[in-house]
DNA sequence: GCGACAG
DNA sequence: ATCTTGTCGC
């Protein structure tokens, strides 16, 4: 049997897929509904979320969902989980949630069950919101199914509806100079689909803040730059680092026991305030702290609707 | 044929 | 998404 790769799902599966965003987009609020996302320090917010999924290598199939919870505004771990998952659809650009959030679900599930005292207030996903071609990120999406706040943080640009990459846009990015900076991304069609974020003083590369669920753009960028020690908002980069050290395990590779410097972690500022942050950039050295609970077996899930065979 | 393509 | 050590800079 030739493998479904060369065309990805089938036109049938794509505009079930589109149905279905379209069916949950009418749920989408895009405005601020709690108190601590109109307070200027966030005040009320104690607890923010990060989930990531990574992958094997040389597998196309398995890969490991993690979901993190850290302490706001000292930006500390006190939630870890990870699962090995087996992915059953393909990445299609537009799509991306039928590929991840069932697990992303799962791991919120998981937690609201066995801890809800941790449940997180608002959740940083990666990958984009409303900026998107129907409207409908993965942001979106497990914002409407969790009913959490969810902000879409996305590393390049999804260019949709008239938005390009393009020499005005770079030069538009260059102005960027300090953490913080921002310009509006317009579409076409005359909505304002998301902001570009200098999220670092040392990052030149700009972050795609979108509207997931339940919070203003505007609260949206003003708490990514919060969580930002490094240019990827923590909640986000400790999601991925614990990912990735799950799948390290599960591979049986012979990765650092038990050593990781626990580095003085400060809280970042959140004000408009230089605070002489002199770190590297990008992703620098990962300190990753071994999360409380960390339960996880191998496994595979059922997956509903895999229709696309 | 060419370019785009979140993760 | 994944491949990645050493290395240049503050």
């Amino acid at each position: 049997m030739a493998l479904e790769a060369a065309g990805g799902p089938p036109e049938e599966t794509l505009s079930l897929w589109k149905r279905e965003q379209a069916r949950l987009k009418a749920h989408v609020v895009d405005r601020d509904t709690e108190a601590w996302q109109r307070d200027p320090a966030f005040s009320g917010l104690q607890r923010v979320g990060g989930v990531d999924v990574s992958f094997v290598k040389g597998d196309s199939v398995r890969a490991c969902a993690s979901l993190v919870v850290l302490s706001f505004p000292e930006l500390e771990v006190v939630y870890e989980e990870s699962r090995m998952v087996s992915l059953t659809a393909p990445y299609v650009s537009g799509f991306l949630a039928f590929r991840e959030v069932p697990f992303l679900l799962e791991l919120v599930q998981q937690l609201r069950e066995k801890e809800p005292g941790l449940m997180p207030q608002v959740l940083l996903v990666d990958g984009n919101g409303v900026l998107h071609h129907r409207g409908f990120g993965v942001a979106c999406h497990l914002g409407v199914l969790t009913d959490l706040p969810c902000v879409g943080v996305a590393k390049k640009l999804l260019q949709v509806d008239g938005l390009e990459n393009n020499a005005l846009h770079k030069e538009k990015i260059r102005l960027l100079q300090t953490r913080g900076d921002s310009f509006p991304l317009l579409g076409d069609s005359g909505t304002v689909l998301g902001m570009a974020l200098r999220s670092h003083d040392r990052s030149t590369r700009p972050l795609y803040i979108s509207v997931g669920h339940r919070m203003s753009l505007e609260a949206a960028v003003r708490l990514t730059c919060c969580c930002c020690r490094f240019r990827i908002p923590e909640p986000v980069r400790q999601a991925d680092i614990s990912s990735r050290e799950h799948i390290r395990k599960s591979l049986g590779l012979p990765g650092p026991p038990t050593l990781r410097s626990p580095k003085a972690q400060r809280p970042v500022a959140c004000p408009k305030r230089d605070s002489g942050e002199s770190s590297g950039e990008g992703q620098p050295p990962q300190d990753h702290s071994p999360g409380p609970r960390t339960a996880s077996r191998p496994g595979s899930q059922e997956q509903a609707g895999k229709d696309w065979q």
